[in-house]
RNA sequence: GCUCCCUUCGUCUAUCGGUUAGGACGCCAGGUUUUCAACCUGGAAAGAGGGGUUCGAUUCCCCUAGGGAGUGCCA
């Protein structure tokens, strides 16, 4: 079997559109996991929408997913030439036309056509007409579709899609200024590309019909077709930036990481079993084109939320840390210092179990990201009253010589709390206050163990000070 | 209008003719607990409707309904 190769071919219109980046997933997935190729080709024929910012989107967009794509990135405005070349090489076969009809024409065609109730395919009458009646004026270049039988679209999502042949127009190659058009463009490109695959959203599954008899025409082998369902938003309906059909780097900017975002965008549409929480390397050896669900799904905040919380959890700690100063630097945030690096690192462990995305993950980390002295919130603030205060003075000299593990802690803890006819639960509170100036931190022995004796003394003591 | 696609718990899905229709998220109840989170136990929750085919349909076929896509000298 040959080498397997398929692409991503967005329109740089906008931001990259989240359903762009699961179909870049799936083709991704299906090459990568088979040793094939990966190629990103921006579909930029239309002038008037696309923009090189939006190109830039795409790029970072499939950067931050981790979507590495072989060879250079390919524009298909420049190869408008080798379009229309192809477009020249059909009208020469015989296998498409020059159509004189104007636009004006086609219109009244398609009004009539509405009236009468009949189809509103165009049927122009240049069609079969002999050359020598061309007349000098501009003419767009047509397909020749066959009028009889049915094209059959042999899909890997779908099945046999059948399309009868009566309803398939004599569409458009070139237009009157000689520019290519998109569905000989797509062709022509998958096809010198050598694409083997073409994976891509339903919405193209009638445009396989048509875009097949231009393989035919070329007597080019047709790809194989994978037309996978749409995302739609939690409404049911069409994702529309209305409800969350935000930008790929809108998810990134909220703090999902790549690794967990790929996980559940995987998921949407596809299924391998009951396996829900996945790593890369099993996405790559289990996804196949056959696991993809045939309807349309909704996008589920919550579900991306849990997901995410797990590979948060499951991260590796360095790995974490890595990717959590790329996001301060994405968001604009301050960058880290060295000193609170260092206790992030040690800290890891119990703040990643805790958070769901990196926003969540740098709000526990409050206590290693602020400073003395510490200005207690409100809340946290009512928890040091006079007697709390006493308490943590009366704490200090005994953490000055505990040893500085888990359970010299809690044991330290634990007595401390029964000589006072209390609970740990009570110093839980002015501790946590004192430590990080919060109310809610992650647990009093992780915040002293990571702070150190020398910190965790000090900032114990600036608040029973009076 | 015409053509094509889709339809299992609220959501993502498993099932590839025979299951008490399974899992996950979310939700509810209880437990654990040092706040938050996590965790543990239990629970409610689904085959759009109607016809066939079959000993037997969620599964195969048809119709209807609902949703989506295409029908451009847009991509």
């Amino acid at each position: 079997m040959s080498e397997i190769v398929t692409r991503i071919a967005p329109s740089p219109t906008g931001y990259m559109h989240i359903g762009t980046a699961r179909t870049a997933l799936f083709n991704w997935l299906y090459a990568r996991g088979r040793g094939g190729r990966f190629l990103l080709r921006i579909e930029d024929t239309d002038k008037a929408r696309s923009t090189p910012e939006a190109t830039e989107a795409i790029l970072r967009g499939m950067d931050w997913l981790g979507f590495d794509h072989d060879g250079e990135v390919v524009s298909q405005a420049a190869r408008a030439d080798r379009h229309a070349e192809v477009a020249h090489a059909l009208l020469a076969q015989g296998a498409a036309y020059k159509c004189f009809s104007t636009p004006e024409e086609i219109e009244a065609f398609r009004e009539a056509a509405k009236a009468e109730g009949r189809a509103t395919l165009f049927q122009s009458p240049w069609r079969d007409a002999d050359p020598a009646t061309h007349p000098d004026a501009p003419f767009v270049v047509r397909l020749k579709m066959p009028r009889e039988g049915e094209t059959v679209i042999k899909d890997e999502v779908q099945g046999d899609v059948r399309f009868p042949n009566s309803n398939l127009d004599d569409m458009v190659l070139l237009r009157s200024d000689g520019s290519p058009v998109y569905m000989l463009a797509v062709v022509v490109d998958d096809h010198d590309m050598g694409v083997t695959h073409v994976i891509r959203g339903d919405d193209h599954l009638n445009n396989a019909a048509r875009q097949s008899q231009i393989y035919r025409a070329m007597e080019w082998p047709l790809p194989v077709y994978a037309h996978i369902p749409l995302i739609h938003g939690p409404d049911g309906k069409k994702l529309s930036k209305r409800h969350g059909a935000l930008g790929v780097e809108e998810y990134r900017d909220m703090g999902y990481p790549a690794a967990a975002m790929r996980n559940y965008l995987a998921r949407l549409g596809w299924s391998h079993g009951d396996d829900e929480v996945f790593t890369d390397a099993e996405a790559l050896a289990w996804f196949d084109l056959g696991g993809i669900g045939k309807s349309p799904a909704r996008f589920d905040f919550k579900k991306l939320e849990n997901i995410s919380g797990q590979h948060i959890a499951a991260a590796d700690d360095a790995a974490l840390l890595q990717e959590l100063t790329d996001f301060l630097a994405a968001t604009g945030a301050a960058a880290l210092t060295e000193a609170q690096v260092g206790l992030m690192s040690q800290g890891m462990v119990s703040l990643k179990e805790r958070a769901k995305t990196f926003p969540e993950l740098i709000e526990k980390a409050h206590y290693i990201l602020t400073d003395r002295p510490i200005t207690p919130e409100e809340k946290a603030a009512k928890s040091l009253d006079d007697v709390s205060r006493g308490i943590l003075q009366e704490l200090t000299p005994q953490l000055q010589t505990a040893s500085w593990t888990r359970e010299a802690l809690e044991a330290l803890m634990a007595e401390f709390a029964e000589a006072h006819d209390t609970k740990f639960g009570k110093l839980a509170g002015p501790l946590r206050a004192a430590l990080a100036g919060r109310s809610v931190t992650p647990s009093v022995y992780d915040m002293m163990l990571v702070l150190g004796r020398d910190e965790s003394i000090a900032r114990i003591s600036d608040a029973a000070a009076p």
